[in-house]
DNA sequence: GAAAAATGTTGAACAAGTTCAACTCGACTA
DNA sequence: TAGTCGAGTTGAACTTGTTCAACATTTTTC
């Protein structure tokens, strides 16, 4: 089954009962990305949240100087979404694309509320999430503010090597705020030593 | 009563019976700080999560050089606590600080903990809470990447004007991630214009 | 399999932001 | 009342990161 991964990804967290595992489920639907191809595109309202099941994705804004933004990647085990859109209704800013071919396993709006109301403890795990997600947030922007492009490209790869190997340059200069100029240089001084 | 900010801030996102209003009120108790006291300090586990009556607080980190790194500042209507211990029970490596004499309405983890249980619908409130601060947290890091440190202080005290009036160049410059020689040199470039 | 397009590399000139040290000013304290 | 302390200012030298342009290399596309 292609929900083993949630229902292993719920378990992590929170105890779920059979009953609730399989109400939980039976919201989500499989789809496959081919690599390149939006989930979401910018002035798109998001309509759907995902669970990454297989592949990896990322998403990024491109500012008005038309530099890319990427504000995360999610691989295997990761929720995607634009919570703003998702949440207001509103165009999305974000831009979710797929890195390489790729299955989700997608919830629509609608839905989600429908779980919201029918399993209580729906709530409690994507709460549970959602504090998660601020930890990770708010331990991010102190490195920004704290470390050096090289240190901050060191912390990446040594706790994303799975994601870091996936990515062109070009693409990993874009999280961790630099051109790609010099992260190239980056690499080269790192090379000598 | 010392109550009635939080039902409204309730109000705002969710609507409550009298009797949740109730229930979820009876948890919380008023607390009275000082200038500059600490509500929690690195080192310390979080055991409890605040809601802001009146007055300002300060949230930061000190990393190994001995800098110090605004997460963000807490005002009338902000929750206050450290997430990452709060959850996991560990020594927290945040600081929180009154700016000036303050009222919180405090709940201690336990009760949060009952609160939860026997309040449904205070899972959906918090949920939609921690929704709404990942939003803020991706736009602030977006902010970090894309603006100069001249535009990020003019988007801060355009939109927090309340809360930057109150701090010193110290506090701003350590929210932004900028050194307070260099805030000093963007106000007066920004006068000279 | 060739052409086109995107990616990565390098250097030189530049801009943004830091560091350190010296100075001013007010506020609190003995 | 003097003294100290923390906050803000300023300048000079420095470091970090950007920009632009040129070129090499790989990947994609037809």
């Amino acid at each position: 089954m292609t929900n083993d991964l949630l229902i292993k990804h719920i378990s992590r967290n929170l105890t779920f009962s059979k009953t609730e595992q399989e109400e939980f489920c039976k919201y989500f639907f499989l789809e496959s990305i081919e690599k390149k191809a939006f989930l979401l595109q910018q002035g798109q309202v998001c309509k759907f949240e995902g669970f990454v099941v297989e592949g990896c994705f990322r998403i990024f804004t491109i500012d008005k100087k038309g530099n890319e933004n990427t504000l995360y990647f999610a691989a295997k085990d990761w929720w995607l979404m634009d919570i703003d859109s998702f949440m207001n209704h509103k165009p999305s800013d974000l831009n979710i694309q797929a890195l390489e071919n790729s299955k989700v396993l997608i919830i629509s709006q609608k839905d989600k509320s429908t779980l919201y109301d029918s399993l209580p403890v729906a709530e409690k795990f994507f709460r549970i999430m959602f504090q998660k997600s601020i930890v990770a947030w708010q331990r991010r922007l102190i490195r920004n503010h704290s470390l050096t492009a090289k240190e901050r490209y060191s912390h990446f790869i040594e706790n994303y090597p799975e994601i870091a190997s996936k990515l062109t340059d070009r693409q990993t200069s874009s999280y961790l705020g630099i051109t790609h100029e010099f992260l190239s240089k980056i690499k080269k001084k790192s090379q000598a030593q």
